[in-house]
DNA sequence: ATTGACTATGCTACCGGTGGCATGTTAAGT
DNA sequence: ACTTAACATGCCACCGGTAGCATAGTCAAT
């Protein structure tokens, strides 16, 4: 275990260069000589020095730290982006700082910034739905702070997004129904003002009416993401006559609270009717009957917006800054749902 | 928005005194005058001054950040105490920096050692099962890291420990199964090297021979907290005959896995099987029927673990390090246990 | 050989705080 | 009133790096 309280001064008396050098060093600068380098490289790997951090922020206005920025019920989102991060981070050199907040709140963008500023983040990375406030983005880009969104969609800028096409996958879904024959299938959707709520609607309803069906208002509720609420609507939904023999719902959550209602109403799942999820949720595959669903590679989602983050921090790799970065979802098939057969 | 490039000097050179008295101000010194520190406090909050981390961090070999080490396959636990701590960090100028890791590896220790020092965390807290690892105390007691472990137990040196009385739950489920008249009780016990997974077991088991109960070997066994391996084990147990008329596991996930087996097998719960799972996961509420369980305070205890560790780190609160933390784990009833008859 | 241009390296002033010590000021002791 | 302790405040070096500029050294061209 060798001793950490070794500096730039020790690298530099004992490799017999100045500490100047020492820092080009470890920068790679390329004003280096080949041999001075390699010595320097070698003294620096036998005394195991690693920089100290603070330092090199305090000179340089770095803090090799990146901020994670959420407002997120689901914890299994949260930790499933934190992983995909900081398996990166961890190659690279960086260290994750996170911090929950309000998106709705009136002094969000004023809180992250703060958050920011308080530990000079070099960037942040932000998880939806906090990721769809644009005023923050707005804010930053003023700021020059570099950040990543995660958001649901196709058509971002690219070097500021990670996009996941949840409306392709939500196609896939209702395609999927009719193909089981269905056809009075129902949406419950999710919050408004998510856009990934949005999307999800979007590329249902567009899938539905080119496969020749119909949607009638009857047929779509909605739901905030919620259980509960989701058991309330789904009982008024499947109390319909007729009722649907198929329901959509924007998230696990929501799934969950319609199999609950089903079960209230004594409807067997997947014979009389039909439940598809979204996310692939823990739930998901933990209550019976196991849910059909849609599989976001959150933990990609990560890693690409921290590849992409620190690309951007470090400006020595346009490519990766503007390469735009789309994962696609896609459908797990279980138990919840069937085919149709009156 | 005030301008964030304000620093320690233009606090000084605005409040007419010296850099020096306006360090004093910030650090709350005793020795400075009532007028000259309202003063000095006036102008800080006029012009929205922070400290730079990273210059105080350099200076005072402090860096005003904390870790957060776990190797938890449970992310909803990891969500909860990550909730709890940062309530507490953001309250008292601290950040959190989050660092998942292999318990079981061996180079753990070290491991944990590069990241406290590579980014000079003021301290670490250690989430179970990482927590159980006498090995990284001893190590964090040498090196003078202050830490703070959150595991289950009752007697543990109450300087390093927040600790939750899991044995105490686990008797008080297995009184609760005995009131509702089961004699057949089986026991699905956690991964051996789990120090939860002991003290549940202890206390389940005490309980039951208080109470005057056998618990002959075919009715324990040994599950590993995963879900697939409960349903197998699950469908062991309920083959039997006689058959439990109640089991109790050592988490959810594989109280979820038992009612799979149940259901598997058509016996209906809770009338002629009860399961009691432990921790109150999401899927706690979700599953059909919802889960009797043990609700541990997990943000609580993050909470704790926060005070606790600030407390040692400043040193000003030795009461606060001194004091025991022990929280009690609650069993709340829902439908997945009922009153046995035959 | 001399000059110029270019490269490798060193010197030194910071970055924004903290800590030790010196100094100025005030109040208490006799 | 004078001494002295106690307190309040200021000055300056330093934490461990980085950045700009100066300088020494190298090589090609004239």
């Amino acid at each position: 275990m060798p001793d950490q309280k070794i500096t730039i001064n020790d690298i530099a008396r004992l490799s017999g260069v100045s500490k100047r050098t020492v820092s080009r060093v470890i920068n790679n600068s390329p004003k280096v000589g080949a041999a001075t380098k390699a010595k320097v490289t070698e003294v620096i790997a036998q005394y195991n020095y690693v920089p100290d951090k603070q330092a090199r922020g305090l000179a340089s206005s770095r803090s090799y730290l990146l901020g994670l920025v959420y407002d997120n019920p689901d914890a299994l989102f949260i930790d499933d982006a934190q992983r995909g991060i900081l398996s990166v981070c961890s190659q690279q050199g960086y260290e994750l700082v996170v911090h929950p907040c309000r998106y709705k709140s009136p002094d969000f963008q004023q809180n992250v910034l703060n958050f920011v500023r308080r530990s000079k983040l070099d960037g942040v990375i932000v998880l939806p739905p906090a990721s769809e406030v644009d005023a923050l983005g707005e804010v930053l880009t003023e700021q020059e702070i570099p950040f990543v969104r995660l958001v649901s969609g196709t058509n971002e800028v690219a070097e500021n997004f990670i996009m996941s096409d949840d409306r392709a996958a939500a196609a896939e879904v209702a395609q999927f129904l009719v193909d089981l024959g269905h056809r009075q299938i129902a949406l419950m959707t999710g919050p408004d003002n998510y856009r990934s709520s949005k999307e999800r609607q979007l590329g249902f309803i567009e899938a539905i009416k080119e496969r020749g069906l119909k949607l009638p208002k009857e047929l779509v509720v909605s739901g905030n993401n919620d259980y509960h609420t989701a058991i309330k609507k789904g009982l008024d939904l499947l109390k319909q006559n007729p009722r649907p023999s198929a329901i959509f719902c924007n998230n696990d959550e929501m799934a969950a609270g319609v199999l609950k209602a089903a079960h209230e109403l004594a409807i067997k799942v997947p014979e009389a009717l039909s439940v598809c999820g979204f996310d692939d949720n823990l739930l998901a595959s933990r209550i019976i009957p196991e849910l059909t669903t849609i599989k976001r590679p959150v933990s990609e989602m990560g890693k690409y917006a921290a590849r992409k983050l620190i690309a951007k921090i470090e400006k020595n790799n346009p490519d990766a800054v503007q390469q735009k970065c789309l994962v696609r979802p896609e459908l797990v098939v279980r138990d919840s749902t069937g085919l149709y057969s009156d």
